[in-house]
RNA sequence: GGAGACGUCGCAUAGUCAGGUCUAGUGCACCACCCUGCUAAGGUGGAGUCCCCUCCGGGGGACCGAGGGUUCAAAUCCCUCCGUCUCCGCCA
């Protein structure tokens, strides 16, 4: 939710942010409706209903013979009261759906349009070159014994698979490397639950546009979650942080459920696309002033994970259109994926500024002892995709897969994966 | 799954049976000041969150787990839900 004060003072700039993403500039005139009409609404409640707390005290202490008389005014009193009341909740639901319409506010910088016209900030690393046909992550999995997609569809369907094997320990080692890294940045660990209240999951922003990507289970009004940034979000929901040790920051790891109801026969081959992936998350709640620093420090983390994987990779500064709603700017880490001549997305690290903090009611302690929505953002650091990059980029003429050294320590020393007979 | 107890403005508690000076009391912790030859004890005052209005002095409203209901009036009575605890049953 965006800040209502700002949507009374400068309408301006939230038109203008609106507009950088092609949403829908009429929603702000609408919202602006809806806070006047509430807040008149409220008034006119409140002026009755401080009529009749004073008439009560009069019926209360009045002598008995007088008191039929005074609580036959009182009950006309009360209706007017209820109705009053009725039409100021009425008003503030009104104005909240309006308000919650509309999108974060887009940082100054990020670039205007739409999916494609991101920006590319820098490449990092060579493009891995082979002197043989490489052979892609599901061709090498399956030679390792790594990846198994037809026994996944057996059991679940398509896009579900099994990691075994080498597979397996390969996407711990990842987790296991990327927590180190957090741990080392001050990340406290937390595995969080998947299963998610529906108030949780809209205060995140996800039961949105986008509400068909999630699975739900209607029996106990419970929905599975496609990133543990929701548990994470809702972690402090509801409380007042303290920041004199400084930003609160956790590195999530769970299991993730995505639905891909859009994805059509996008990416069908292998795991790049799967209705479930483990992924290690960081989350970090700042102060406002703080988050563009904090926003850096996650895509430095990224960018260190990568480079330990030796993956050839960009950083795109993505395009104010291709923004999820809660996000003001976000930055994707895209790594080189060698059988398919392009760069595809490893990681994404969004600045939610207090968009998110004011849906979840997250606030901090300022000087005046005032409270003040945070701050909160979000950063992938290891996912089950990344073994996409991983297997495909180090692979040898024979099919062996040579280990990253930063992993080693993670596979008992293990140098390389060798395919199975 | 069954039975029961409970949920009060940081923490701990009173208030709920018998609805109305509850404008929610008290203790601890907290802040300011006073007193005191110690960082102790004591005294005075302050202090929650959210919202609305404001001539920026202040004024008003909401909040007793959440949401409804009854009533002129609800922390208090009724219903639903959520959570915690105890006992029983069942089970990885």
């Amino acid at each position: 939710m965006i800040d209502p004060q700002l949507l009374r003072d400068n309408p301006d700039v939230v038109r203008r942010s609106q507009e950088a993403r092609g949403s829908s500039v009429e929603l702000v005139d609408r919202a602006i409706e809806a806070d006047a009409a509430r807040r008149a609404a409220i008034a006119s409640f409140e002026r009755l209903r401080a009529e009749q707390k004073a008439f009560g005290k009069t019926v209360s202490s009045a002598p008995r013979d007088e008191k039929a008389a005074l609580v036959a005014q009182a009950q006309e009193l009360a209706s007017n009261v209820k109705q009053a009341q009725q039409q100021a909740t009425d008003a503030e639901e009104a104005f909240t759906r309006a308000i919650t319409a509309i999108d974060n506010i887009v940082l100054d910088g990020v670039p205007a349009g739409g999916e494609d016209d991101y920006v590319v900030l820098r490449e990092v690393g060579g493009i891995p070159e082979f002197d043989f046909e490489p052979r892609d992550h599901l061709e090498l999995g399956e030679l390792l014994g790594a990846i198994d997609m037809a026994r996944g569809a057996k059991v679940s369907g398509a896009r579900f698979h099994y990691l075994r094997g080498v597979g397996a320990q390969l996407e711990l080692a990842i987790m296991n490397l990327g927590l180190q890294k957090a741990l080392a940045g001050g990340f406290v660990p937390l595995i969080t639950p998947t299963l998610v209240r529906p108030e949780i999951m809209s205060g995140t922003g996800f039961l949105g546009e986008h509400s068909d990507e999630v699975y739900y289970l209607p029996a106990d009004d419970l929905y599975l979650t496609g990133t543990s940034e929701v548990a994470l979000a809702g972690y402090h929901a509801d409380e007042i942080l303290d920041f004199s040790c400084g930003p609160l920051r956790y590195a999530g790891w769970s299991t993730c459920y995505r639905r891909e109801a859009g994805s059509g026969g996008k990416d069908t081959r292998g795991i790049i696309r799967v209705h479930q992936f483990n992924k290690l998350e960081m989350f970090a709640y700042t102060l406002p002033e703080d988050a563009e620093a904090e926003h850096q420090r996650m895509l430095a983390f990224q960018e260190e994970m990568l480079q330990a994987l030796g993956l050839a990779y960009r950083v795109i500064d993505t395009a104010a259109g291709d923004l999820g709603s809660s996000a003001a700017r976000k930055y994707d880490v895209e790594a080189w994926v060698p059988t398919q001549g392009r760069y595809r997305e490893l990681t994404s690290t969004s600045n939610c500024t207090t968009y998110q903090a004011r849906r979840l009611d997250i606030r901090s302690r300022t000087e005046t002892g005032k409270t003040a929505p945070v701050a909160t953002l979000n950063g992938t650091l290891a996912t089950t995709r990344w073994l996409v990059a991983l297997l495909e980029t180090h692979q040898n003429a024979d099919g062996s897969v040579t280990v990253p050294d930063a992993l080693r320590p993670f596979l008992g020393g293990l140098e390389r994966l060798e395919p199975i007979t």
